[in-house]
DNA sequence: CAGGATCCTAAACGATACTG
DNA sequence: CAGTATCGTTTAGGATCCTG
């Protein structure tokens, strides 16, 4: 069966993407992978961390509390292959990277900016409320 | 060194809770904890689902694909112990329990939609420029 | 029906050491 | 400096069985 209406090169979608498309529900959705680097326990700071500008790897490093090399690294590339961030890398020695946001990932990285806000800011009545309940555990 | 402002008791702030205030990026911000039940993997679906209304426990597990009934419940448990879902559980039998958003879960809930949508809408977007990248896993 | 208890695997994660 | 490689640990997550 012929196509009646030509798609052009460059807005190719597969059958697999028109079907999954728009439902996160769907066990193999695409959109779960992406939304697991976006909130992925490094991923929401990384990107927080960028919107307030360009940083070296051992900037982020320091300012993430905690985050081992590995995971920043790991999860920098996530985030570099979702074209969510750019890298840059100046070819002296000794080496020098900088990440930044694409213009894609700026508007990710405010919703998630948006989401811990709004956590850190309702914090403390999140806490009040679990000290009010029967003691559950972590 | 006596209180020259005396605090009401139901604004008591703990030291590390005016500590780690406001920052996420601090290894032991109790937000972080929150962050994480918010966005965990089945946490996501979990508030987008009961933002669609009140939800049994078996009518979640169905509409969230792939999820387990351990997994299901436990991020149930994290999301009530937080304060963002109410359960209802029906002394009947067999049991009947509902789940759905409290005030502050609706907050929260939308936030994350407010994400997850966004990545649905762009996602023709990012696969394409992975597409035209050099090859890299996962 | 709604889970709790148990057991198990795979994946995430972290510490360290090493290299261009 | 900015990673990669390796290894060991911890946690997430799943399958199954069981009970009120």
């Amino acid at each position: 069966m012929p196509n009646a209406h030509p798609v052009p090169a460059e807005s190719a979608e597969t059958l697999s993407e028109r079907l999954m498309r728009g439902n996160v529900f769907a066990e193999l959705c695409p959109s779960r992978e992406v939304l697991q680097h976006v909130t992925s326990r490094w991923g929401v700071l990384v990107l927080v961390a960028l919107l307030g500008g360009t940083h070296r790897f051992s900037d982020l490093r320091r300012k993430i509390g905690g985050v081992s090399e590995k995971m920043l690294a790991q999860t920098l590339q996530w985030l570099e292959r979702d074209g969510f961030v750019l890298r840059v890398a100046y070819p002296v020695v000794p080496p020098h990277v900088e990440y930044s946001l694409t213009p894609l990932g700026q508007e990710v990285a405010q919703r998630v900016q948006a989401l811990a806000d709004w956590i850190e800011g309702n914090l403390a009545t999140i806490l009040r409320a679990r000290g009010t309940q029967t003691e559950a555990k972590h």
